[in-house]
DNA sequence: CACGTTCTTGACGTTAACGTCAACGTAAAG
DNA sequence: CTTTACGTTGACGTTAACGTCAAGAACGTG
């Protein structure tokens, strides 16, 4: 049985430690209810689940989304959409999702284009001073 | 002589308005640094640079860049670099952000193949209910 | 079973990024 | 010349995202 089995469980210090993260973090996730670990006595225990929507929440705080937003989206990942109307809610929210992500992926494409013109003049500045 | 000349200047509330800011954010963007508008007395005068440069904040916000790395990158592109140990120290700093914003290029592109993924088995749920 | 380690729940502190008054100046318009 | 619109400087309030104690429970180890 392998040390890394679907049924392997961590603690919130093992947690933390590997996402680069402090207890403190994790805790202040699980209040706004981004992660939900398992309980047993009051000790926390994290399974696999938990560490998938941690990287997603990590992601999420990388890319300068606020936690709120972040918990509805994922959130939404894991909504039931049995019925049509929740389905087509889900498809809107995707739109919307994705129109902010490409304004994005602009901007940053605007900043590292900025960049490498920015690169090519000191370069250039650096080659006359030689 | 056109309307949009070289030498046009505004008002904080056609700065404000124009980039969908209110005008307390475009102050606090000047306590901070990273705006300085001239003035005419006591009033402040926002010429073409100052627009530019609210421009760049405005993007880096998007972005979810803190305003005090928002300043040090601007200010790094009106830094004076004549000497080599600077120009040295800027293209250092050039690699760190295009590090930092080829890191979120791909945080960008992953959550944007998830959400593709997800919007794919959202329209087939959708199928089977029709 | 005493001890150090790891965990728990509050509760208050802090920083960033503004919002929101208050109180006042000034300049054109009626 | 008063009103109205737009500007100014404080200064305090607010929200988000944690940091930082404090004070105690639980658990393996010598």
């Amino acid at each position: 049985m392998p040390r890394s089995d679907a049924s392997r469980t961590w603690s919130i210090a093992e947690i933390a430690e590997e996402f680069g993260v402090t207890h403190r973090t994790v805790r202040h996730y699980e209040d706004l209810g981004l992660i939900s670990p398992e309980r047993r006595g009051t000790t926390r225990v994290y399974h696999r689940r938990d560490r998938t929507r941690l990287g997603l929440v990590l992601r999420g705080r990388r890319l300068g989304f606020p936690l709120e937003e972040i918990r509805t989206i994922i959130d939404l990942y894991d909504a039931p959409r049995g019925r049509r109307s929740q389905l087509e809610y889900v498809l809107d929210q995707i739109d919307e999702r994705r129109a902010d992500l490409e304004q994005r992926r602009r901007d940053i494409e605007a900043a590292l284009s900025e960049l490498d013109g920015f690169e090519g003049r000191c370069r250039e500045d650096l080659r006359r001073l030689t």
